[in-house]
DNA sequence: TGTACATCAGTGAACGCGCGTTCACTGATGTAC
DNA sequence: TGTACATCAGTGAACGCGCGTTCACTGATGTAC
C-alpha cells in the first residue's frame, strides 16, 4: 500500500482506520492519534486532510449513508415482484446493515454528529431517506384509495421501528436486549399488522 | 449541602454531577475527574464510592431505569379510564422522559453499558419492561379474541416504535431529525394503525 | 456523661500516559519551458 | 527529453493539558466502656 515517504491514499487510510476503531470502542473512542497510528503515519499526517476529529466523523458517517442508501436501494430493486415484498426486503437490509456495519451505524446515528453541519452530510442521509420514502410511497399506491396515509408518516413510522428494533435488539455487543425471536421476524410481523390496520389484504 | 471536611452526601452529589455532564457532553463525555471536580471534591475522593467511572454509569443507568418504570407506571395508571387511552399516555410518557431526561436516557439506552454486566441494573431494566408489559397485556385482553397476538411480541413492537421515534425525534440535540409534527402525534397514530391491523374497533 | 479508640471519608501531591496541536523541516511529485 | 522549480504530503520533535490512579495522610464521626 505504502509507497515510500508518501502514503498514496491517506485520507482512504484514515477513513479504513476510523472505521475499524469506532467498531471496537464506539464512536467516542475514536481519536485522531489512534487513526494516524493504525495508518502507519505520523500523529500530525491527518492534518493535512481533516480539519479535527469531527469532520473524520463525518466523513466517516456521510459515506456510511452513501453505503445505507446504496443498500436500501439494491433490496429495493424497483419493488420487483411486488412492492410488500419488497419493502420486507428493505427492512431486512436495514437491519443487516445495522448488524454488519455497526462502524457505519454509530457514526450515522449514534455519534451525536450534528447532521446539519455538513450539506454534503446531510445531502447524503436525504439520500438514504429517499431510498426508504421511495418504498413506502410505491406500498401506499397498492393500498386501498380510501386508506391511505400521509407518505412522510408511514414512511417515519417504519423507519423508527426499523431503527428502535435494530438499536435495541440487532446489535452485536453487550447494550442489546435479548428476545426470543429475529430483530428480521419482529420487523416483518410489525410491518404485517400496521399494513393491516391500513386496509391491506392479507 | 457541604458540611466541614466531610461531605455528607458525596455518593448523591457525584451521581447528580454525572447527570448534569452526560446531559451536556453525552455518555461519552463523563469522566471521574469531572465528576469529582462538579461535586467540589478532590480527584481521589469518587473512589470511596465507586469503583470506576463505569461503575458510577451504571448506577447513573439503574436510577434512569428506576424513574423510568416509575414514569410509565404512573401514567399508566391502572388502565383506567380504559386500556387504550391510558396506553397511549404511557407512550407519552416514554417520549417525554427521553426529552426531559436526556442524560438518563443516554445512560440507559446509549452509554454502550452491558445492562448484564449488574444485577441490579439488570433487575431495573426489567421493571421498567414490566410496566410496559403490564400495559400491553391489559390492551391485548381487549382485542378480539381471534386476533390477539403474543404479549411479549407487542410489547417488543411498541417500545421499539417508542424507542425508534425518541431517539431519532425526539431530542433536543443537533442529532434529531426535524419533522413536520410532534413526535407524540407520531408515536400515538402508530398504535392506533397497529391496533387497527389487530383488529381493534375505532 | 466523658473519654479512648477504631473506622470512615476525604485530602493533596504525585506519577505516567495519551491526546491534540504546532512547527520548521524534507522527501516526493508534477509541471513549465 | 531534460532540468529547475513550485507544490504537496508527510516527518518527528515538542508542548501543554487533563485524565486515571495511587499513596500516606488527616479531620470527622461513631461507639464501647
Amino acid at each position: 500500500m505504502r509507497r515510500g515517504y508518501h502514503h498514496g491514499n491517506l485520507k482512504e487510510a484514515l477513513i479504513e482506520a476510523a472505521l475499524a476503531l469506532i467498531a471496537e470502542k464506539g464512536p467516542g473512542g475514536l481519536t485522531f492519534a489512534d487513526a494516524a497510528r493504525a495508518a502507519g503515519v505520523s500523529p500530525a499526517a491527518p492534518y493535512r486532510h481533516f480539519r479535527d476529529r469531527e469532520a473524520l466523523l463525518a466523513d466517516v458517517a456521510q459515506r456510511g449513508f452513501q453505503v445505507f442508501a446504496e443498500a436500501l436501494g439494491k433490496a429495493w430493486d424497483g419493488g420487483r415482484p411486488e412492492p410488500r415484498k419488497a419493502l420486507d426486503r428493505v427492512g431486512k437490509a436495514y437491519l443487516q446493515f445495522a448488524r454488519e456495519e455497526p462502524a457505519y451505524y454509530a457514526a450515522m446515528f449514534e455519534s451525536g454528529l450534528d447532521i446539519g453541519s455538513a450539506p454534503e452530510l446531510r445531502a447524503a442521509a436525504d439520500t438514504a431517506f429517499a431510498a426508504f420514502r421511495t418504498a413506502v410511497e410505491a406500498v401506499v399506491a397498492t393500498l386501498p384509495a380510501a386508506s391511505r396515509p400521509p407518505v412522510l408518516m408511514m414512511t417515519l413510522h417504519i423507519w423508527a421501528q426499523a431503527h428502535g428494533i435494530a438499536s435495541l435488539f440487532g446489535r452485536a455487543d453487550g447494550a442489546r436486549r435479548p428476545i426470543p425471536m429475529s430483530p428480521e421476524d419482529l420487523l416483518e410481523a410489525s410491518v404485517l399488522i400496521y399494513l393491516r390496520g391500513l386496509g391491506a389484504a392479507g
